[in-house]
DNA sequence: TTGAAAGCGCTAACAG
DNA sequence: CTGTTAGCGCTTTCAA
């Protein structure tokens, strides 16, 4: 598609590229009749700014990189929709890659990302990253980097997460205080920042009860439904006597049992009580209704943004990484 | 951040920055010596290519611009998540905005994505988009171009939606085949493609079975939960004697009626059958489970995204839009 | 097999 | 108030 240039603006007004390029940009020193000349052929031929070139010649772009393991994981979709909000009112324009939670694949959208010249970055790790070496390089050559959610330690970047432990610790101690006394925890891939946390919280929150951790207890799941369901089958065959609640790293996680505990004839929470972690929409359709622990997923993306546009925008901040922690809430629902 | 060009391998090296470029793109003309001292400069000085500069020269990028009403939708997730796994296979990248349903705002990404000279655009339009002379200019003016499921008609741009007429059409065929006496349609916002088309597949259902089409049965609402709750709670209190099945634009809408349904202790499907449109993550959790018609998201997204590399790489199929209806298939569930 | 030079569209000194 | 010039990083003729 040829698209009307500067230079197409000149020719038929004729004067100069810059006169016209100072015009566009509403620059005093040109005359208010030539602006106006200028913004009537640029409105006529429908001249739109190439930003292409304007990127390259201020060597740097007005896009923001961001990278997820899932765009169609609801809590990702909705800090996606924070950060294009925010970046939209910014003038700044979001470009994103998603990881499919695979460390190769990241690591290409990340090139990808540099090699358009981003203003920054925005990531949330896949579940299989455990080397960090790269984004340490960006950020000692100075690329404005903010971790969300997912981030990796070592790495002195800014991070914008919940308060995971914290979030955990209080779902705990809400089913040690409710008398619930075989509490479970199916915990998530082992290398993520947010499955750990969340497991401590858990943890500490028994010991800090009087309560044993058996590792027993502890049941490896992932972070999907399916993963919530296939380890939830594995606890029922494995685990005698079973539990009588369980916390899960995550509501796709606690919905996968949940499904399973129907179709086993398990009742919650008259047999298993349940609790998840995000709050997501499904969370309060399902019947019993699921407590969990809501996660500000919009204001999670919106301060990531900004964290990272402040970034951009003065140099000094970038050393000085900034840890934002934004509460969690435990939601009481029926299922616990 | 400073990045490490063309022409500071030139200079370490003691070539000229064109045998560096041709180097790199494996240029014949180049010998294998110099390729790989260029290649292994290029390693260690962490060399990433400028596309902004590759995009000027070549007067294009490898970009695809593509505009949703709202990114936190599942199904508009869901589609994202197909888009964005072609363009990472195609070697493009995706550039989002969302128009959060707003007009103006829709425009002003279109221009965002214009001026950054993406190779080609993908869009859903927003609920209140109801002049598309925009569009109809792009299109002649030769920007490739495809509408996914919300289409702008008078627009010779290629299109992939789904049968939403038949899917409508189905869902309420199976209704009356049930049974059901007085069906009642909850329509989305007027101006959409989707709306109109869902709802002619309702009356026409009605129609072919011999069933009168009673206007109050239809009930305008929105496209979000909300709506659907808003607009039950105007159906419960309007209508006498209340319709026994209820066909929804979509989930969301379902859902929201559901609730109001829980709330005011209408039975489902006893005393009201309900049906949905969509089959997001929340129709099989609830209880009732909810009977819909499922949409193929992802693959609509794959689709799009393919028939518009297509467009983007043969010019020749520019002039020739391509209308791709995908199937949908009704869920039969609990609802109804 | 390699280098020199021009140009993609725009901005910003510098000059007038 | 406006024009000239150079240059952002890269590719690509045209020459050598």
């Amino acid at each position: 598609m040829r698209q009307t240039t500067i230079i197409d603006i000149a020719k038929k007004l004729d004067i100069s590229p810059s006169t016209v390029s100072r015009a566009l940009s509403n620059h005093p020193d040109i005359s208010q009749e030539t602006k106006a000349r200028v913004r009537a052929a640029a409105d006529e031929m429908d001249y739109r700014p190439n930003t292409i070139a304007q990127n390259l010649q201020k060597k740097q772009s007005q896009i923001i990189g961001v990278v997820v393991p899932q765009v169609k994981h609801y809590f990702f979709a909705e800090i996606m929709a924070g950060v294009t909000d925010v970046a939209y009112q910014a003038g700044y324009t979001v470009m994103i890659c998603q990881s499919n939670e695979d460390f190769e694949r990241e690591k290409s959208n990340i090139d990808v990302l540099i090699s358009h010249r981003v203003a920054g970055l925005l990531v949330s790790v896949s579940s299989t990253t455990t080397d960090c070496h790269h984004f340490q390089r960006l950020v000692r050559r100075g690329m404005p980097l903010v971790f969300f959610d997912r981030v990796c330690d070592h790495v002195e970047a800014s991070t914008v997460v919940v308060d995971d432990m914290e979030g955990a610790f209080r779902a705990t101690e809400y089913l040690i205080g409710k008398g619930y006394q075989r509490i479970a925890h199916m915990a998530g891939p082992p290398f993520l920042s947010i499955s750990r946390l969340r497991r401590t919280g858990y943890e500490n929150a028994m010991r800090q009860c009087g309560r044993p951790v058996h590792p027993e207890w502890i049941i490896q799941a992932g972070l999907n439904e399916e993963d919530g369901t296939s380890a939830a089958e594995a606890m029922l065959s494995r685990l005698n006597p079973l539990p009588d609640a369980l916390f899960c790293v995550n509501d796709p996680v606690a919905l996968g049992a949940f499904v399973k505990f129907k179709e086993r004839g398990v009742r919650v929470p008259a047999d298993m009580a349940l609790v998840g972690f995000t709050d997501g929409p499904i969370a309060s359709m399902i019947d019993p209704a699921l407590t969990t622990v809501r996660q500000p997923a919009y204001l999670l993306g919106k301060s990531a943004a900004e964290l990272l546009l402040e970034q951009i925008r003065h140099r000094e901040s970038r050393k000085n990484p900034v840890h934002k922690v934004l509460k969690t809430e435990l939601i009481i629902r029926q299922s616990a």
